[in-house]
DNA sequence: TAGCACTCATTGTTCAACAAACATAGACGG
DNA sequence: CCGTCTATGTTTGTTGAACAATGAGTGCTA
């Protein structure tokens, strides 16, 4: 676990970051001459992935990158709708991570600047991951963190960083701003709308780029 | 991963059942051998069950069944209250999944006549987990089933099977008739307490067992 | 008794090997 | 021409042995 940690790391930090594409191919001896390690220690990092999402495995036919079907990213935010509308709503006002998904929207904004798209993805990760941080609780701040990461899979795998986030920077603003305004309840409803229509986009372009 | 997942579930079911107990060192070389598997594989499947949550791994101190602290358990229930209640909220009426909440029920009554405890415990995970279903979310039955399975060995670590759970036989009931004829809304409001009073009766437990 | 060095056991990791399953290509027959 | 079957090569699944690195326990010393 001393590299292991760190490798499963290395690798989710590529798998997010693209440059292994969703239903990609991961080769055992390829992908463990590449880092450096073992094939026994990759497969033991492959398991930790695999739980998490990122990967898929297949008995005998090795693990992949994870390439979620628009059945997946109905799931996906089937779960979002669920955890993070129950936590928004029930999220004591003035909690102290407001904070945090403020400096997210800030940050979104400045990457947004500097059209920095991929950039502007990961704080939109962090401002999604902040909403779920009201809830107080790690393991479901863990398990969310999993999907979103899925998420960005899916994002990848059509292609379409850009356009797709630009025009809910704003959205996550109002989020906060109402949040801060008329409460969590008032918020809670405003996301759940945010999040149907964010998956409206997202199913669109898996339409239009002819996936399954 | 053809004995893997096998070995896994050989693992978990010993797991549930309390064979291996919270807070039990797991020797590599020693389960190695139990099982009949090479230790790169068991440390295979150990990463699976960390990942899980029921096993808890120190680096160069090897892992330990989970032994779920009480700031672990409250961290539980906030999962079960914002998972539970928002699915059990926003459900369908006459979701076909009902009739599992009905079967767990009927099996826990049938196990308690008979006094079988840790089947009535386990009767009581399916209903919770049938709960979930009712989001038709893969994601969300996967992640919740594992909390579950983490609670047990919380119940296990303060040993109160028993009276623990039948009190609650007639509360899932309840839960599920509520959802029935006065839909899903009424029967989340019903299960918030309930969760609310379960959470109170195991924290009572863990503070007589003198835990922390 | 507190600190310290030493020893021993366990984990972390690698390597080489082999069986088993799979994928591919080419031969064969309809 | 097309589908099926077989042979071959590749990849995964799994093992056992080995060694380094870390941690835990022990007994010594002051």
């Amino acid at each position: 676990m001393n590299h292991d940690s760190s490798l499963v790391n290395r690798l989710t930090d590529r798998l997010i970051a693209g440059e292994l594409r969703p239903g990609e191919r991961l080769s055992e001896t390829a992908l463990a001459k590449e880092f450096d390690v073992s094939r026994n220690t990759l497969r033991e990092a492959f398991r930790v992935l695999g739980e998490q999402g990122l990967v898929t495995h297949i008995p005998h036919r090795g693990v992949s990158v994870a390439s979620p079907s628009t059945a997946d990213v109905v799931d996906i935010y089937r779960v979002r709708h669920h955890v993070e509308c129950s936590v928004l709503e029930h999220a004591p006002r003035n909690h102290p991570n407001a904070v945090r998904m403020e400096a997210a929207v800030e940050a979104a904004e400045k990457f947004a600047a500097e059209e920095n798209w991929l950039e502007v993805g990961t704080a939109n990760m962090e401002f999604h991951n902040a909403v779920v941080s009201l809830s107080d609780s790690r393991r479901l701040m863990q398990s969310f963190s999993n999907v979103l990461a899925e998420l960005r899979l899916a994002f990848l795998k059509v292609e379409v960083l850009d356009f797709l986030h630009a025009p809910f920077i704003g959205r996550n603003k109002e989020v906060v701003e109402i949040y801060r305004t008329e409460g969590p309840v008032a918020a809670a409803k405003i996301l759940g709308a945010y999040l149907g229509d964010s998956e409206r986009q997202v199913l669109g372009a898996y339409a239009r780029a002819g996936q399954d």
